[in-house]
DNA sequence: CGGAAAAAGTGGCATATGCCACTAATTGAA
DNA sequence: TTCAATTAGTGGCATATGCCACTTTTTCCG
């Protein structure tokens, strides 16, 4: 009984996302956990990496994440020494990120991983499938909620 | 230039899936914060209504997520008087879960707001499209993600 | 029957995220 | 120039989730 449909909330979008994200981010935190970092981190030290030391407040909106959050996430990978910040040069109310040697190095190791986990999950779900869901993923994240409280 | 296509990780099936998350979250919180509820916390409240005093692990089974996790987001439910549990008859390492009246009430409350919440975002999306996104994240949540450990 | 193994939760620890109240630095007028 | 808004982050507090080490019950055998 433990395989079949899935029992309640499947109406609701939120749920239904949350419940699929936790399952997936399992997944792929097993497969990057020989790199000692989650999937989280591992998303985190990439749009760090393709950035040009970009700022908090940059990564945040990239992520669609608060800024306070994004601060706290980072620390773990300041302290194992993985990222560092300095401020800009031109406001001194911006700070920047960058990887450093060790964060490159460690961005790489797991990108091995996180190959692995993407070609699996792909494999199972369906190449088509996952760039179509994605797809509309991404179009969530772009969506305007704003129109009710007026402004 | 803040809108417009979103920069890095649209690769990555994980991070796009968690930074949708993100977003989607927010909306249903906000649109529930009237009530005081969390979307998370509606959903469980939704999920403990539709079982019939549902085990601690049945819950945890329909909604993917670690009994441990499961337990500590029960702790404000229970604290704020919505939830209450008990012992199973047969079995003294069960522990059941059910809503008190006051959840009930609570529930009936937050699932006024969950409707507009829900309307709102399935016209922005397009109802099919909600459909097909859910029945793909459903599907993820079903996959098996077991082969290569082997056992 | 009696002890090993399995099943269901709990507690502690760590990361992930958000909101709010503040602080510091800039920008914009008057 | 000077002071009120605005902008970028920080810190504290609370929920969301996971994993691991245990404790308590049951179940299973030999």
């Amino acid at each position: 009984m433990t395989k079949g449909a899935l029992p309640g909330l499947t109406l609701c979008n939120n749920a239904t996302l949350r419940r699929a994200g936790r399952k997936l981010g399992r997944f792929y935190d097993d497969v990057l956990a020989p790199s000692g970092l989650k999937g989280t981190q591992y998303g985190l030290l990439y749009q760090i990496h393709i950035g040009s030391e970009p700022a908090m407040g940059a990564i945040a909106e990239a992520l669609i994440m608060d800024l306070s959050a994004l601060g706290h996430t980072l620390k773990p990978l300041i302290r194992d020494g993985y990222v560092e910040t300095f401020a800009d040069k031109d406001d001194r109310r911006v700070k920047r990120v960058r990887l450093t040697p060790q964060g490159g190095l460690k961005l790489d190791e797991a990108t091995k991983l996180w190959t692995i986990a993407q070609q699996r999950f792909e494999a199972m779900l369906g190449k088509d499938q996952a760039a179509k869901l994605r797809a509309a993923l991404d179009e969530i994240a772009t969506l305007d909620f704003d129109m009710p409280p007026a402004r």
